[in-house]
DNA sequence: GAGTTACGCTACGACCTGTAGCGAAAGGCA
DNA sequence: TGCCTTTCGCTACAGGTCGTAGCGTAACTC
């Protein structure tokens, strides 16, 4: 009854660790070769170097796959302390723009995304790996804005995470559609106005006691 | 030299447009069914009744198929005077999002749109057929505003195109990010919310001379 | 009627999926 | 050292999809 999902099982082989890495690199290289929809496991086991079958023991399907292979990309996301919540959503979106305009996020976001709507698993897994480690930035930045006395200190809890969850949806959804949808940069000026619109739009918020 | 994509050559026997309406019905059909991935042309064609061949003879793949038979659907987005400019917006996202709620476009959108990134026509058609349809809706609500006086008359032709673009890809990619991505529900009280913070963002920037 | 195009049908090669079976390799444990 | 367990690479395979070609027939124009 030993569960395969289990940390390293106790007994016999260990799992290749190089093979791990191997796969996951092959797995970026042909998405930035091939994209997403041409992109085969077969195609993928070849350039890494081992067995398909070594690929179906880990991952139970390409959009798995692909998640975990591009997961690690959002790590680089980061939130410096510019001084103030513009300067800091300012920066944060074209480190966004940036990871979305390489050719394997570009081609393997929606694609993954799109998928999820009918496998929750699926859902669950880039929910973890990759939509909650933006969502941790979202939270930085408003606790730092409220330090800094830009933005009101808590009063209705409640309130406080549905603002976060909109300022997530809106920030992220905005760079999304304009790089994927809209086809067009996410360049200083565009980014300069959606800034501007977010702070001003808070501002008004707490502002008529929201 | 006659290309076939001159509507209505002039000889010849004419293209079935009975076929042409059970084929993109069949479509969103097997959308609702199997959903994008799982939707294969021999079952469009089985489901519609008519060859696989004649499938071919009108779309080159999948994609281009499904984009059509989805893009129908967005016809159906209206934008009723209501009064004030918070209360337009409110009432075409929630249309937006009832329209992302329905199988068909929550399995199909994403996904073609992950296609297009590599696939140029196809982009191209959904700007044609999805996209500036939506877009046209923003021109609308913007222009009324600025005839009730919520927003300033134009001045810099440059910056209100810009601030169009803006307002759409933030609405836009709000709802498909809030709907899709975080799945969760785009209800009233996000969608007051969401319009709270574009209002007041709007007349923050243009209280602010922008 | 002659010419042209669309239609349904069948068949096909190429490709991808996901699994099964094999012997060998690489660990843990007594 | 020997036994057990798991992973490894390899090969083979059935099942399914893609997109096209070829055929005879149907429908429409001039």
């Amino acid at each position: 009854m030993c569960s395969r999902t289990n940390r390293s099982s106790r007994t016999g082989r260990p799992r290749s660790t190089e093979a791990d890495t191997a796969i996951l690199e092959a797995t970026r290289a042909a998405l930035v070769e091939l994209g997403w929809s041409k992109l085969t496991m077969g195609d993928v086991a070849g350039r890494a170097g081992v067995a398909k079958t070594t690929l179906y023991r880990r991952w139970a399907n390409k959009s798995e796959l692909v998640v975990d292979a591009v997961a690690v990309l959002f790590d680089e996301l980061e939130l410096p302390d510019l001084g103030s919540l513009q300067a800091d959503i300012e920066n944060v979106v074209l480190q966004f723009a940036a990871l979305l305009e390489r050719p394997e996020t570009k081609t393997a976001l929606m694609a993954v995304v799109a998928e999820s709507t009918r496998d929750e698993p699926l859902r669950e897994r880039i929910r973890a790996s990759i939509v909650d480690r933006q969502k941790r930035l979202v939270l930085e930045g408003r606790m730092r804005a409220q330090r800094r006395g830009e933005l009101p200190a808590d009063r209705d809890p409640v309130a406080v995470d549905a603002t976060d969850d909109l300022i997530f949806d809106v920030i992220a959804g905005a760079v999304v559609h304009r790089a994927l949808v809209s086809a067009e940069p996410v360049d200083e000026p565009w980014v300069a106005r959606l800034s501007a619109l977010l702070v001003g739009g808070l501002g008004a918020a707490s502002a008529a006691g929201g």
